[in-house]
DNA sequence: CCAAAAGATTAACTCGGTCAATCTTTTGCC
DNA sequence: GGCAAAAGATTGACCGAGTTAATCTTTTGG
């Protein structure tokens, strides 16, 4: 049974989240304290925390969402990793999914430049993507052959999402720049030697 | 001339970085405070974030003077860079440099070891890569083959290298795991497919 | 409708980091 | 050699992120 009480905790989240990314966009990371924050939400400081680890995860929520779905892809099935998330990567480009950097809603765009320009909320996602590379790296076996092609994977998309973005946030249209948004997936994908074989 | 000015600031640098080591290795980086460590070298606190930039930067200064370092030796040759980062670490691996994982003297593996089980640590060593990569990827002329070129030699080397250290901090002397060690960066490195161009 | 538990609030605290003001040392000049 | 001014070092006071313990409010199961 949905309870009163969680309505109210998920209004809580919600208040939050919406006040923290609207603040920061408006003011800058920096110079939006998580007084302000609390404050715009009608909590307490100690309130906030209980519902956000840190101030970076005020922002980093939605895209904490995605940890560990690289692993979980190639986990699913029997083809080979690197088929799979060419293929995954591929699909999400038409999709126009965020994470490719290949959405250019004004509010996505604005969203990704405030990832990338802050440098506290640029580490954190470094750090999600170490992450994902762990967790690819155990899946794919774990020897050293593993490593090297789950780092270079997971380097793969982090650089062809960033170009995109950086097409985009330069005032390109998603239709603009998806012809080169496939061209490059495809070269850098050809790049990447398939690993022999994935038991460990 | 090398006044006493100049003395004497070194000597306040070195106590600093040498209790702060000492103290982080004996009580575990978040149980010690700056406030510790200025205190233990007879400073103030604000002296102390004069002569280091932040808490992190009293362990990685160490590890900031080989910043760029990739990206310069590319740039001083006209070689494949490729092969110039290979035979680079190869040496390395010879002469037991701390970077390549492979050098087993025990003040080295116990630094190391702070670094990387000190998660606050550990990701400003990510940043300093993150630096590395991109400076070397301009050096390699900035197009998409670049990058992704980039990427992939500064994350084998980081994967060879902690593999190293991790045998080394299991037990293994330097000379007992220089065959795998150096078994393993020939694989590595073949992996990687050369840049076509180095022209931007 | 009530007792117990879950959650929110507040005040006070710790720690990393910064700043304005003060004090010390070096150096250029006579 | 001595002195004034500039350069640099030092410090106490402060700010913001994050935590803790005690208190208070609200919800919900019986």
């Amino acid at each position: 049974m949905t309870g009163l009480r969680e309505r109210k905790k998920q209004q809580t989240y919600d208040a939050l989240s919406e006040a923290a990314i609207a603040l920061f966009l408006k003011h800058g990371y920096d110079e939006v304290t998580v007084n302000d924050i609390a404050a715009a939400a009608d909590v307490s400081k100690p309130t906030l925390f209980k519902y956000f680890a840190s101030k970076e995860d005020l922002v980093m929520h939605r895209i904490l969402d995605h940890l560990g779905e690289p692993a979980r892809i190639v986990a699913a099935t029997t083809a080979p990793p690197v088929d799979v998330l060419r293929e995954h990567f591929f699909q999400g480009l038409a999709a126009r999914e965020p994470t490719t950097g290949l959405n250019d809603h004004p509010q996505v765009l604005a969203y990704y430049k405030l990832v990338f320009t802050t440098p506290a909320l640029a580490t954190r996602l470094r750090e999600f993507a170490d992450d994902d590379e762990k967790t690819l790296s155990d899946v794919l076996g774990g020897s050293l052959a593993a490593e090297l092609l789950a780092a270079q994977l997971l380097s793969t998309r982090r650089i062809l999402a960033y170009r995109n973005w950086l097409a985009l946030s330069t005032g390109r249209t998603a239709a603009q720049r998806f012809p080169a948004a496939t061209a490059e997936a495809d070269e850098a994908f050809a790049r990447i030697q398939p690993l022999r074989s994935r038991l460990h």
